[in-house]
DNA sequence: GCGCCACTCCCCCGCGCGGGGGAGAAAAAT
DNA sequence: ATTTTTCTCCCCCGCGCGGGGGAGTGGCGC
């Protein structure tokens, strides 16, 4: 009862539904490590819970009143980074999903879950892994992929080029770089900034990344 | 032997040590629904025979003679990107999984895992989702993180010319939309590049990207 | 009251860079 | 063999922008 074991998982609930909390409360106290040492009604009371309680992670379901897990989740982010947020939600798999990984949230489960799978999910979670459902995993892959996007064909020479655009070097530094004359260069850029329809070398360097022809460092 | 279950999963293995494809192979076929179709010992036969033998998944060992399995992956996928694709790899995890994640492979696994996890990898490949071992998955997630980055205070002012200075205006148009003069956003640019240390406005944006002062898009 | 900071605005200077030309040689495609 | 692409280099022009000053206002904190 009172007694807190020394290597438990300290679990702090947030959702709107009494019966899911209570339902969730008793499936996780069937293990013998995971502690649920509170519970909240919405985002606003779960934030004051969580600085509180200073649980181990924070399952946090998405829709709720008042102030839903999104909100949450973020401003919890901010405020205490060490504490883990494992997000549950319903069946559907929505966009902020890109939002809440982007911030760093790292657990995304479906309400669906077989409980040995939460388990094994909070587990994973609480050890410092990221465990996120195979569908969010699916939607985030997926949109790393190169959308079959209408490439521009920029030359070997042009794209080595450009990510030197990228670099602070100015075009005199990169022809020294290239071994090659500043005139080339300018050329060069003149006409991968004509491809990609950017104008300037800095809107160049984002459309690039966008399109992932460049990399955020290497 | 010969016959064909109608819903069988049908595996390519690419490896170049045969004792690692044999080993795979037998622990495969062990489950009903597991049909080992076919071996290579490096990527450029794996390509033929992935093409000859249309499985449903190759499994591919990354670090392999001749063509390795990011060449043949990326290849592979090209070629035929309904044929599902699963890293099988050594206890390290390289930069490289953001190219392949990037690419479209579903399945990333390390070789020390369990049998019963690769088959489920497997299964869960084969049935459209994404298994990525949870290095893998970390890795992925903290590069879109926020890395606890020694933040720059930049002003709410600044941070606003700054989201600014991303777009492809001119600081003179970018004056007329915050309705003040051109010099003081030229002001406000200058304070931004010396507080973040950077020598033009395409390193500042990029910087900035960086430690997500500013979104890619939003 | 005083100092500090954020925000605003102004001047000057010089280089970086975008945009317009053109041209020649080698490699690749036809 | 001819055409097209790629890579190289050159000229000129003018604006954008980085870097160096300074200065006045209002707000906030001590």
């Amino acid at each position: 009862m009172g007694i807190t074991m020394p290597d438990s998982i300290r679990i702090l609930i947030v959702d709107d539904h009494a019966v899911v909390r209570k339902g969730l409360a008793m499936v996780l106290r069937l293990e013998p490590d995971l502690e649920v040492v509170g519970e909240a009604e919405n985002g606003r009371v779960g934030l004051e819970a969580a600085k509180k309680l200073q649980p181990g992670i924070v399952l946090v379901d998405l829709i709720m009143p008042e102030m839903d897990g999104q909100e949450m989740a973020l401003a919890l982010r901010k405020s205490n980074p060490k504490i883990k947020i494992m997000m549950l939600t319903g069946t559907e798999v929505d966009d902020r999903v890109f939002d809440l990984v982007a911030a760093g949230i790292e657990g995304y489960v479906l309400k669906n879950v077989e409980p040995a799978e939460l388990v094994r999910a909070i587990h994973a979670v609480a050890h410092g892994e990221a465990y996120l459902h195979p569908d969010v995993m699916k939607k985030i892959v997926s949109r790393m992929q190169p959308q079959h996007t209408p490439t521009i064909t920029l030359t070997p020479r042009e794209l080595e080029v450009l990510e030197w655009m990228a670099s602070p070097n100015t075009y005199k530094q990169i022809a020294a770089q290239l071994s090659v004359s500043e005139e080339t260069v300018r050329s060069h850029a003149k006409n991968i900034l004509e491809k990609m329809k950017q104008p300037n070398r800095a809107q160049a360097v984002l459309a690039a990344m966008k399109m992932r022809l460049i990399k955020l460092n290497g």
